[in-house]
DNA sequence: GACAAAACGGAGAGGCTCTCCGTATGGTTT
DNA sequence: AAACCATACGGAGAGCCTCTCCGTTTTGTC
């Protein structure tokens, strides 16, 4: 899985060669640009023409996929580590969260893709996001089963709240310390020491 | 204040008449296409040529602002609803960040250029979004005093944590229970009835 | 070395944003 | 009402982007 040639073999060398190229020009051109930077430019950059890149990478979100999953075995490690290391699953689970919110500031503009793709799912990219809201559910369940987290919360629900703390963090965000204050508003809330049990639905005024 | 022409009088009355119309036709638009859409196809549907719509508006977020100020007021006495028939400041300020959340919602894809002119701040969309977070921090200080949200949250974050909860929301989200979990966790938080003083700052680890 | 399959590259179609400037129009003045 | 000019109009087109198509080149195999 993962190399995009069809259905066979591997593929040939050239092809592979350039791929990986391609990703690793990529990466540094996302890191400098944001996630919204020009393909071609890549392409260009990567001293390949605009057609190769397109054979190897349909779209960005695919392009975007490939860099992600060449990052995963850091995440992945993370999250190793913070079993091991955690005593208590509250801070397991907050350390995770924390983990998954700068996996999504890889790249100036990424929450955006991660949260389409979450929405949309089958993608490549929904695909990896859909693996990680496992994860943060297996993080939360125990911290439930602990008793120190809400019952009526959904990993999926703070999976997507670590990604709007990247989201907040975003960009020319001219103030760092909002990010902060978020995941700690997603950890307890902006009431003092609430009332619990909260009722469920609210939001929606209208 | 407000209508783009530049030092003097009133504008000329086509002037004037073309303004209006393209913002009308550029609402239903966007509505329809969300923010993203093209300048071009709204200056093509309201029957005037592209400079007009420029010289009016001379880029994405100045009509977006003016179409948004277009809305001021209902969001405006929304917010003297709210002060009005509250008869404690925390669901007061429960209230007014739904209120926030559903205006930023007007357009798909809305609450990005929100965040993003919130961060950079001289815009007319950040003098807009600089307006409610004061309104907000007016909302959460009444709590503070109340004694029913924490003293280390600023206006600013809760703003943030609004438009974070229309963005969660945004476009083809396959789970509209997803935004109203993310305001009430933006309320309540995910820990149980939290250790209160939870530090200053968390989030990031690496 | 010869031959197909696989991959390459870049021209170009089509779409978007935004500018420039010759033309038309409103408002004012006589 | 005619003339005048500041103001506003429209749309061609420059420049950038995504993505496709297809003639040409490269690889791997026999």
């Amino acid at each position: 899985m993962s190399t995009s040639p069809g259905t066979k073999g591997r593929p040939r060398a050239d092809a592979q060669r350039n791929r990986d190229h391609i990703l690793d020009i990529a990466d540094r051109y996302f890191s400098e640009h944001g996630v919204s930077g020009s393909l071609d430019a890549i392409a260009k950059q990567a001293g390949v023409g605009a057609g190769t890149l397109y054979r190897h990478f349909p779209n960005r979100e695919v392009l975007l996929a490939a860099l992600l999953s060449a990052r995963d075995n850091e995440l992945e490690s993370r999250r190793d580590a913070i079993r091991a290391e955690s005593t208590n699953a509250a801070s397991a689970l907050e350390l995770w969260l924390g983990a998954l919110s700068d996996w999504a500031s890889a790249f100036d503009g990424l929450p955006e893709p991660l949260r389409a793709a979450t929405a949309t799912g089958s993608s490549p990219l929904g695909i990896t996001c859909q693996g990680y809201i496992t994860t943060t559910d297996e993080f939360l369940h125990a911290a439930q089963r602990e008793g120190s987290a809400r019952r009526e919360v959904r990993g999926k629900d703070l999976f997507l709240a670590a990604l709007a703390t990247s989201w907040v963090r975003g960009a020319a965000m001219a103030d760092d310390f909002s990010a902060a204050a978020l995941s700690s508003l997603s950890r307890n809330g902006w009431s003092t020491c609430a009332g619990a049990e909260a009722s469920g639905s609210n939001g929606r005024t209208a």
